[in-house]
DNA sequence: GTTATTATACCAACCAGTCAGTATTTTATT
DNA sequence: AATAAAATACTGACTGGTTGGTATAATAAC
């Protein structure tokens, strides 16, 4: 028989797996026995660590948003306003690369906040979490000189981040990977240089 | 009983009440009962008219994406590439406000063709379409030394319409109407700006 | 009466969730 | 250390409901 696990490592590995799944085949696809089956447990194990499929995959998310966010804030942490907006969005689209089924899972759980509240709710946290990072950062190159002083930090900021959404998510119905990267650093490169103070740069 | 119509016209019905039930269900959640019955039809008669439900469903979004592309093209001639360009993307954000049905369908299409060949080939036949709309505008703009002619149309042009995109995208997931024409007016504005030829503007 | 269209009744597959029981690990007792 | 008791982790067969799809009968149109 299987080796017993404590909780949260059985937890960790349901929602990796669960993450994972979710990826390959789409949330609806997606069979509870299937994510029991690739950590070598049965359903009804998973159904002793989680109280339902949607439990299990707000907590999958909830996991991955708070990874995310932390990993973005750190990257935002750089000399000047410009390089921390480049280097996060680089840093975001990095991160899509070396892990795509993160990025088709976070578009699963999109789609699914549109009709499901607790989804919804968590997903709205987690876009306020990333776009806070990017508020204090263009607020800073406000504060600074370096950035246009007219400039309303939350609408730019939202700008910058949710075009680099929409280009990463026409990357995934494209698959062009040779484009992706282009596009985006381009966008990035463009916004962010709108942003600029050019009358009086410091 | 239920009086008889021409192929055509019940195909119609169909694949309207299809994309209706789809954007208030999605698509997984959406029965072919359903849309049968909002037809006042038995499924029956859905699967006379239909092979399946995934044949009814691109049907109904060929439909959707042939009326979108040419008022999509209309909407693009004006006189300037700036205006043309600005123009066209007020029009699909306004299409967006008075539909909002089509854009959650639309949602629905981009990721089921994720994982469905059959979708992913109309889906990206239908990004190509209103790519192109744009490419020729840029074009334009390049040649009559409206925009900056080291301009790479395709990128420009995947830039601007992505990012609409990425915010229609965000706009469905946090619906907040006061926000949305704002942050992307304000990206087009910065976006079409950038394209501009600073240098010798005609 | 023949064809086109619609209705009814049905089926088989699928799947989330349950539960009674089993295996393993930990803790308490001697 | 040995053993008993309790707690934790796991199993897999079963259930109940759902739904895409089909077979067949009924009805309208020409």
């Amino acid at each position: 028989m299987v080796r017993h696990e404590t909780a949260e490592t059985r937890r960790a590995q349901l929602f990796q797996a669960a993450l994972e799944v979710c990826a390959e085949n789409g949330y609806h696809e997606t069979t509870v026995d299937e994510i029991a089956a690739r950590c070598g447990l049965s359903k009804g194990s998973l159904y002793y660590h989680f109280r339902s499929k949607e439990d299990l995959f707000l907590s999958a998310l909830e996991a991955m948003v708070d990874q995310f966010a932390s990993l973005l804030a750190q990257a935002s942490e750089r000399e000047t306003a410009s390089e921390a907006l480049v280097h996060s969005t680089e840093f975001m689209i990095a991160q899509v690369e070396a892990h795509p089924k993160m990025g088709l899972a976070t578009a699963e759980f999109y789609l699914l906040s549109l009709r499901r509240p607790e989804f919804r709710k968590r997903i709205k946290a987690y876009y306020d979490k990333l776009i806070e990072v990017g508020v204090q950062v263009v607020r800073r190159g406000i504060e600074s000189g370096e950035f246009d002083p007219s400039l309303d930090s939350l609408v730019a900021t939202r700008v910058l981040f949710l075009g680099c959404d929409g280009v990463a998510l026409m990357q995934l119905v494209l698959n062009e990977p040779e484009h992706f990267s282009g596009v985006t650093r381009a966008f990035v490169a463009r916004t962010v240089g709108s942003f600029l103070n050019k009358g009086n740069a410091k």
